[in-house]
Parts: structure tokens; sequence; C-alpha cells
RNA sequence: GCUGACGUAGCUCAAUUGGCAGAGCAGCUGAUUUGUAAUCAGCAGGUUGCGAGUUCGAUUCUCGCCGUCAGCUCCA
């Protein structure tokens, strides 16, 4: 007999081998209606499962989020049973769920085509309105080995499964797969999905391996939750740096020098604006330093990259030497650590914070690149502390500060998340567990929520990254605190301490943004162009209604312009129709509009950005003065994010 | 790098089976002097990514190169 509790507290006793559609009914007939699967002891299975072990025992329905990755699932068998019905020959990869959907990898002579999916999503509409159950078998080794015995991907799965594995088979209808579950209880769960794309995929993610055709895809309980995941792609679609950056006129790639962005005066106002605002920042507490961005192998090989690392450099030939033997230099830290040392250092200076927004060269693979959000030339705001272990404390809660700042100015939200040691690692056990225990300390410290990343930190030491969300609630990794105790000792830093002997100091790695280039692609994309006052690289364009009011308007854009605001007048002989359409498509925050009245008046008709007709006539001093508090406070206004525009 | 798709005017996109490369917007010129999201007319704009090949003839078919895009384990 095994024995389940129940959310509320009462307990089941049933025999081993019960399947948990049983125990389900006995709760209530209408709860069976609604499962879709159960959860024992945080192990999700499906209702014809037979129970083996008791323990917290829970019903999963619709409403529960786990149940969206068992339907998914499933749609993955029924996207492989349609496959095989129309292609026979198909051979079976693998299918998971994944975060927005599912997938499935299929090994075949000739790739898909867009008609072939249509045709797979209209048989899969078949099968699905054939309700076939979905029925899990267990077989032993030689049993798996014979059913799967002309699909060479599923055989070798069964090679790896270790030996103690139950080996499981669900059927649905024509179809069996090789699968662990759990299942929704019948095709006809699967009501709706849309198939959304296909692509190559490596067997098993491995270059030297055979490539299967991928087809992603995704599906819902709700027809509204579809509806509202497909609307979100076409968002982000709408929202896609690439196409603003162009629409805006921010920046431009071209194959002369491919994953380098070329920015115009309008990207560049806002690139300098954002570094600007960093450098503000960090005057006070960092010093900011600028080192070469050529070194010869001297360094890459004390650093330890010359070895690893070559292949994604950009590497500088010798005219002497006749050898590849320098390169651009793809990250700070050895510069950095070459600088702090050249001179003797007092424990009085620490911590001692080096920031630098110098130009970096990655030679990422060509398939690699994208926008800016993967580039061949980007600047990080990057920082080095050099510190004494006993202030790491201190400083992990300085730089988390900072951090999380940083991010709020634009309405972003950060989600921490604390990495630990890998598996490839330098340095000893005891050394990892001072860097773990003083960084987790550190962010208890701070009393914010954060996730555990067993096994996701970086070689030379534990790290807490930061996650933010945009406006649609896409994550990206951008800020980072790394320990790292592994450099100090292959560059020999040192500072003299109060006991007048020399130490090891520790080294922290720190970024805010990430690359800036892509904290630019996040803004863009956040606020679909539509840029808080402070960030947007113009912020007034002033219209005079016809010709003979130039002057005039001309006048009052030199004053914005002496108050420090980023004004231009335009003062073309279109209409005013023509001219204001024209600000709004690019996204200008405010419009000040002058017409005979406002002339004669000195005050302006100010248009907000996305705010139509409404119109507010102010005076020209208190509309700089507004514009100057909206600079001054970095408010986000009317821009994209708070208005979801 | 690999797989697939794509590359036509500054931008967005057309061009039957291979048969003189077009449109809208932007630009320029002129007229219009405009009160809150496109005034009208005219003009100009191209080595169809680059290079070979097949053909009487190539934007179209073949090959190579360059670039762009979707992806390349979230493990049965």
């Amino acid at each position: 007999m095994i024995v389940l509790t129940l959310p509320d507290g009462a307990r089941r006793e049933v025999p081993v081998g019960t399947p948990a559609r049983d125990v389900v009914a006995s709760i209530g007939e209408r709860l069976l209606k609604a499962a879709i699967a159960v959860v024992v002891e945080g192990e999700t299975v499906d209702l014809g499962t037979p129970l083996r072990r008791g323990g917290a025992f829970r019903v999963l329905t619709e409403k529960d989020p786990e149940s969206l990755a068992v339907l998914r699932h499933s749609g993955a068998h029924i996207l492989a049973t349609a496959v095989r019905r129309l292609r026979p020959d198909a051979q079976i990869g693998f299918g998971p769920a994944i975060d927005d959907g599912f997938y499935y990898d299929f090994g075949v002579e000739k790739p898909f085509t867009p008609e072939d999916v249509e045709a797979f999503e209209a048989e899969m509409r078949k099968v699905v309105a054939e309700k076939y159950p979905f029925v899990r078998e267990e077989i032993d080794r030689v049993e798996a080995n014979r059913r799967f015995s002309d699909d060479p991907l599923k055989l070798e799965r069964i090679a790896d499964l270790g030996a103690d594995e139950v080996i499981s088979t669900y059927t649905d209808g024509p179809f069996i797969d090789l699968c662990r579950g759990p299942h929704v209880p019948d095709t006809g769960y699967l009501k709706h999905f849309k198939l959304l794309h296909t692509a190559g995929a490596y067997w098993r993610g491995d270059e030297r391996r055979p490539m299967l055709q991928r087809i992603y895809a995704t599906a819902f309980w709700k027809k509204e939750d579809l509806e509202q995941h497909l609307f979100r792609l076409e968002e982000a679609k709408r929202r896609d740096h690439r196409v603003l950056g162009k629409t805006l006129d921010l920046f431009m790639f071209s194959q002369v020098s491919p994953g380098s962005a070329f920015w115009t005066e309008r990207g560049t106002t806002m690139y300098n604006t954002l570094v600007d605002f960093v450098r503000d920042r960090q005057r006070e507490a960092f010093q900011e330093i600028r080192t070469p961005l050529i070194y010869n192998k001297m360094l890459w090989e004390q650093s330890g990259h010359w070895g690893k690392y070559r292949e994604n450099m950009f590497l500088i030939h010798n005219k002497e030497t006749e050898e590849l033997d320098s390169s651009l230099k793809p990250m700070n830290c050895p510069s950095h650590y070459v600088l702090y040392g050249a001179k003797k250092h007092s424990y009085r200076e620490l911590p001692l914070r080096y920031v630098t927004f110098d130009v970096l060269h990655r030679n990422e693979l060509t398939g690699a690149l994208s926008g800016l959000t993967r580039v061949r030339q980007f600047s990080q705001d990057d920082c080095h502390v050099f510190l004494m272990e006993s202030q790491i404390d201190e400083e992990v809660r300085f730089l988390m500060d900072f951090i999380l700042g940083h991010y709020a100015t634009f309405g972003l939200e950060a989600r921490i998340k604390f990495a630990t040691r890998p598996e490839v690692r330098i340095g000893s056990d005891e050394m990892w567990d001072r860097a773990e225990r003083a960084l987790e300390s550190a962010l208890k410290a701070t009393g914010k929520p954060y996730e555990l990343k067993p096994g996701d930190g970086a070689f030379y030491g534990p790290k807490i990254d930061f996650d933010v969300q945009d406006s649609l609630g896409r994550a990206w990794q951008l800020g980072t605190i790394q320990l790292d105790y592994a450099a100090p000792e292959r560059f020999d830093l040192q500072y003299v301490g109060e006991d007048n002997t020399t130490h090891r100091p520790v080294v922290i790695h720190r970024a805010v943004s990430g690359s800036i280039e892509r904290f630019m692609a996040i803004l863009i994309e956040h606020f679909a162009g539509a840029f808080p006052v402070w960030l947007a690289p113009e912020q007034v364009r002033v219209l005079p209604i016809s010709d003979d009011l130039a002057p005039v308007a001309a006048e009052v854009t030199a004053k914005m312009k002496a108050a420090g605001i980023r004004a231009h007048m335009d003062a073309r002989s279109d209409t005013l129709n023509y001219r204001i359409r024209e600000g709004e498509m690019m996204k200008v925050p405010y419009m000040a509009v002058i017409g005979k009245r406002e002339a004669e008046a000195g005050t302006l008709a100010v248009r907000e950005r996305g705010q139509g007709k409404k119109q507010e006539v102010v005076g020209v001093d208190a509309f700089i003065a507004r514009v100057l508090e909206d600079v001054r406070s970095r408010s986000l206004g009317n821009s994209g994010a708070a208005t979801g525009a």
C-alpha cells in the first residue's frame, strides 16, 4: 500500500500500482473530468500511470501552469503522428515542450516546405478530431529495441538510458513513441495550436551529427491565450529594433563590416546619452580608464585566452614576424590587471573600481550575428573591482544597488540569479566554498529574492546574474557580478596590507547594461521606439504654421537649444498635417506648433506624442522648464513602455 | 561554421511559361501658406548583392562567393 496526501491534508491509502485516474475518481467525478495529470511528490505523471510511491498528491487541471507543458508535449506527439502519416519515412528525434510551445525534430531526406507544414497542421486537426487515447506501456530494453528497430535515432536514445530507468512508450492511434510522459488523456485535448516555423537542428545539438528538421509550434488551453500569444509575436515584430533602427534613423549595417553597427547622428545621440548616464552615476565611486585595443599574444597567453578563445579573436598580422601574434581585445579584464599591476597599491585604496567603455571585438560566427543583439564590435559598461576578501559583502551590496537602480530608470524589472560552481572549474574546493559563501551572504543581506542556479557559475568563480524583462515579457541576461579568485593569481596582483606585507586582492567583474549595443536594442524594443524625453534623440520639434512665422520659430528653437534641449525646427513648406504626421512617425516626444496667435502671445501649442489632438497652449519658458524637468527626473512619461504604444 | 529561406530604386514591395524592370512612399523642381497623422503637378532615380555559366535573349535556370533572416538539446 502507498499513502497519498491531498492538498487539503486528507489521506488516501491505495494499493501499489493503482492508476492515478482511480485516485482522482475517488476524490470526485467532476475533478476527474477536469483532470489533466497528477503530481506525486513533485513528479508529474498522467492519469493512466500506475502509482508506485506515495507522498504529496495533487491534481492538475487547465488552471495549473504545469498542465500546459503536458498539453504541449502531447501536441508534439500529435505533430509527429501527422508527419508520420504524410511522410512515413521520417525518423523521429526529440519532441519536448518548451517555454512558449513545443517542437519536434524529424530526420528526413528533403527539408520541409511551407506547404508541407500547412499539410501537417491540417493532418494534426484530423488526429485531434479522432481523439486517440494516449496509452502508456512499460517495456524492457529488448522489446524497446525491437519496436524501434527502424529508427536509428530512437535506438541511440534507448542505448543511452540507464540500466535502472523505466522504459516507456506512448501510443496515440497509429503513432508510437519512446517517451517518459506524461500526456493528456487523448489527442482531442489539443484544441488551440499553431505550427510556427521550421529550422534545421543538429541531432542532439552536435554539429558533427546529422541535421534534423525541426518544426516549432505552440498550443494553449484557451483560444484567447493562443491569440494573445500570436498577437505578442506580431507585436514583437512591430517593435523589432532592426526595423525601428531603420525607420527611426538610428543605425544601420553594411556588408562591408558585418556585425558592426553604423550609428547615425540620431543613434549616436542616444548612444552617448546612455553612456553619459552610466558615466555620471559612476563619477564618484569609480575610476574610468582607457586601455589599448590591440595586444600581442603575451597578454593572452598570461590570461589563458590564447589557448581557448583565439578562434573568437580578431588576429593581427605582424609584419616583422610574419605571424598572427596579436589581436584586438575581446574583453577588458586582462588590460585592467596590467594597469593595476603596474604600481603598488595600498589597502587604503580598496575597493578600487576601474570602469571603461572601451570598444571590444569578438569574431562571432556569421550565423550567430543578429541586429544589435549579437555583434562583432561593441562596448560594455565594464568594471573590475579590486578588493580585500573582507570587503566582498559590502561591495556586492553596493554593486547590486547600482545595477538595480540602472534598470529601474528604464522601468525594467530584474530577476536575480545566483550561480554556483560548475563541473569544469579552476581553484580548490576550499576557495569555492569561501567564494560562494561570501557572495551568497552578501546577496542574502540585500533582502532581494533570488533564484539558485547550481553549476552555472563561471569557471573561475560564482556569480550573480541579472535577467531583465522588457515590456513584452521577454527575458535578457544583462548585468553580472562575478567573483574571481583566479585572475589575481594569474596576474600576480597584490596590495600592501595594514600589516605592511603583500596580499592577494580578489577581483569582481561587473557589467550593468552588458553590451551598450544590445542594451540599445532592448531599449528600442521595450519602448517601441517611443523613448522617454531624456533619452529621445530629438526631444522637441518646432513647427511654424506658415513660412512667415519661421523666424519666430527659429528664435524659439534657438532658445530651447541654448537651454540644452535637443530641439529641431521643421519649417518646410508642406502642410502642418504632413509635418505632424512625420513627427509622430519619428516618435518625437513633443511637437511645438507656432501660429499667429502663439507668435503674438509668446506661447506654443504643444502636442504630446501619442496624444492626438489633445493640445495645450503654454508659454515658451514654461514649456522649456517642463522639458528640462522631464530630462532631470528621467520621467518615463508617455514613452512606449508606459503607454504600450 | 552548419541547414533552410531570402537579396529588385533611399524605404516597402510588383514583374505570366526566360522576351524592353514597374508602383507607392521618400528625394528634387514648381505651385500652394497651410491650426494638429499624408495639398497638387512635374522630374529624376537601377550593372536586379557580386562573379561565372547555359541561352538568340537571364531579375527569372545552374554553380561559386558576399550579405540578411529563422534556427542549431528548454534532452525519450
